[in-house]
RNA sequence: GCCCGCGUAGUUCAGUGGUAGAACAACCCAUUCGUAAUGGGUAGGUCGUCGGUUCAAAUCCGACCGCGGGCUCCA
């Protein structure tokens, strides 16, 4: 089923409705989106949730008068006559190339516009407008405000009911949600909009990824770097960030003695620094260096969300030292390294875009090719399908994103591989090559998780909080049935706690509200104690939203989460 | 940054000009219970900030800060 048509032409009929409704508003652009469609109108107000109703109602009434769609080709002569009246519409006829422009017509209703759409208003069954909200024209900010009415329509009543239960699924794996609820993280927008503090089950979930980490890229022939997150404002001038990143940057530190200081917004120029520490052999190459580094981006205001978009994040951020005919091989390694993290982490779909140079750039157009050449062939040797978008490229090379997909499909990009020819010359930094000559490595920088903070917003909303058992926070928690078994919880917690994190309650409440407790908290397992399991000598197991899974000794339940947290279950 | 909406207890929210409320959480007491909420009590708020209107402002107006939905941008 194609749905661009579908959703083209139920944006159609909002116009035509909103038209009908509302004859002074001016029509801007409604396109089919990746899920659903949108109209932009020209008009003061915004549209209100009453009026919204309206809107439905005369859709409706469209659907059933059921016109038939024609698709008219004019002169752009006669196209101006027809859209006199439509100040957004000309400007898009003046944009478009070619003598002859086409019109789709339904009813009353005409509208410029290269479809293409279905045969009859009727085809449209099911609807919903879902949000209103404004957008500028062409994605200005300097041009007007337009109202923006999203909406989605299908052909069964199922399937749009199902789209609607996909909504309300999302809003409960909100991260700033359930940060909230299960006391992973805050902000404290008083002290520091965009700032996250990691609370203590938060901090473990970070440790245990940062640990992963480091270990996985010692063992992936990385070195770890540590490096400040401030340095002096020359460094910035040298790196080019003062002229052509400085609307990102928090203002400068000004300092005694002559000196002014600025907080990093890219670890870059600090690795440069510990290359050009001494002088460096093309024995060395390639050299990778990686650090969890902090940095700190001043974010417009209406940007900032939750922990995915904020102002001070780590970057799991590395760069490569190496020669052009080692560039290859190194985006290779890199590529493995991305799909064995992500897939530790769940996710295994991906989409893979290679972005090419844009229009403005530094450095020479071969280097450019060679550079391409390398991203491309790094991914056919990998055997990956990958998308092309052109000129997307930043303007130092080109890259590779990797947008993972998450269990509700939505896509988020982490991982990115950036070739940098600027850098390098910038500092101009060198090597001595076995002719004995002084040459310039050409550096990649690469992220993979891209930065704790949004990694984690996304694990959080992926997993829905409920995280497999090597991230969880708290593995066991321990219920007495009632205040006689205390003493022996406490004994199981300890001998628990050497090998899993180990939580109890002990509160004189009844077993199904500890047990309600703990399942809110999204605890993964729960082991029951009462008079039957101490006689026994068998612990009661309970599983997170499966329920009671049966009676265990202590060395089974050791061997069945081992298991699991060997394999990232 | 721009458009719109919102800001009341730790949390979720009620309160539209006249003495600040509920539920959950917290704390105390009672209860000792077998796989998703035991009962009672106590405490908790300069109603985002500043200013204005008014005899009187959580409530009306303005500015600022912040949050949310989008736009733009992005790890």
């Amino acid at each position: 089923m194609d749905y661009k048509k579908y959703w083209h032409t139920s944006s159609h009929i909002m116009a035509q409705a909103v038209k009908r409704l509302f004859p002074d508003v001016k029509l801007g652009i409604g396109p089919a989106i990746d899920k659903g469609f949108y109209y932009d109108f020209y008009r003061k107000e915004p549209f209100t949730p009453e009026e919204l109703e309206m809107i439905e109602e005369e859709m409706k009434r469209i659907i059933r008068e059921n016109y038939k769609i024609e698709r008219i080709e004019m002169s752009k002569e006669e196209a101006k006559e027809i859209l006199k009246n439509e100040p957004f519409k000309l400007e898009i006829l003046n944009d478009i190339k070619g003598d002859i422009v086409s019109f789709y017509k339904q009813g009353e209703f005409i509208d410029l516009c290269e479809g293409p759409h279905l045969n009859f208003t009727g085809e449209v069954k099911f609807f919903k407008l879902l949000s209103v909200s404004s957008s500028y024209w062409k994605g200005d900010e300097k041009r007007e405000s337009m109202q923006r009415i999203y909406g989605i329509s299908f052909e069964t009543e199922e399937e749009l009911r199902n789209y609607l239960r996909f909504i309300e699924e999302a809003k409960e794996r909100d991260h700033r949600i359930l940060g909230k609820k299960l006391d992973l993280f805050s902000i404290h927008p008083e002290y520091g909009p965009g700032l996250v503090f990691w609370h203590p089950k938060g901090a473990i979930i970070r440790k245990i990824i940062e640990d992963f980490w480091k270990d996985i890229h010692l063992k992936n022939g990385y070195e770890i770097v540590y490096t400040p997150h401030i340095a002096d404002i020359s460094l910035w001038e040298k790196s080019g960030h003062l002229s052509f990143y400085s609307e990102y940057m928090f203002p400068k530190m000004e300092m005694d003695e002559n000196r002014a200081y600025q907080l990093k917004p890219m670890n870059c120029p600090f690795h440069i620094q510990i290359y050009t520490s001494k002088l460096r052999s093309y024995k060395e190459l390639p050299i990778r260096w990686a650090e969890l580094g902090t940095v700190y981006r001043y974010e417009k205001p209406g940007v900032l969300h939750g922990i995915l978009r904020v102002r001070g994040f780590t970057q799991d951020d590395a760069h490569i030292f190496c020669t052009l005919e080692q560039l290859e091989e190194e985006i290779c390694k890199i590529i493995d390294l991305v799909y064995f993290f992500l897939k530790s982490f769940g996710f295994t779909e991906y989409r893979v875009f290679l972005s090419t140079r844009p229009e403005n750039f530094v450095g020479t157009i071969e280097n450019w090719e060679k550079a391409t050449k390398a991203l491309e062939n790094a991914l056919k040797i990998k055997n990956i399908n990958y998308e092309i978008d052109p000129g997307e490229g930043v303007f130092y090379g080109p890259k590779i994103d990797i947008k993972i997909k998450d269990c509700l499909e939505r896509e988020w990009q982490c991982s990115t591989i950036q070739i940098d020819f600027n850098i390098p010359e910038k500092f101009d930094i060198k090597y001595i090559d076995k002719d004995g000559q002084f040459k310039t490595p050409i550096m990649i920088h690469r992220a993979i998780l891209g930065s704790l903070e949004r990694f984690f917003g996304i694990l959080i909303e992926h997993y829905k909080g409920n995280f497999p058992l090597w991230l969880a926070p708290e593995q066991i928690r321990i219920l007495p049935l009632t205040d006689k078994y205390n003493d022996f919880c406490q004994d199981l917690k300890k001998k628990f706690e050497t090998k899993f994190r180990v939580g109890i309650d002990l509160r004189s409440e009844k077993i199904n509200k500890k047990i309600r407790d703990a399942e809110e908290d999204k605890v993964p397992y729960m082991v029951i104690v009462g008079e039957k399991e101490i006689k026994e000598n068998k612990l009661s197991l309970r599983k997170h939203t499966k329920g009671m899974l049966g009676f265990f000794t202590l060395e089974e339940i050791e061997k069945k989460l081992n298991f699991e947290i060997e394999n990232k279950m």
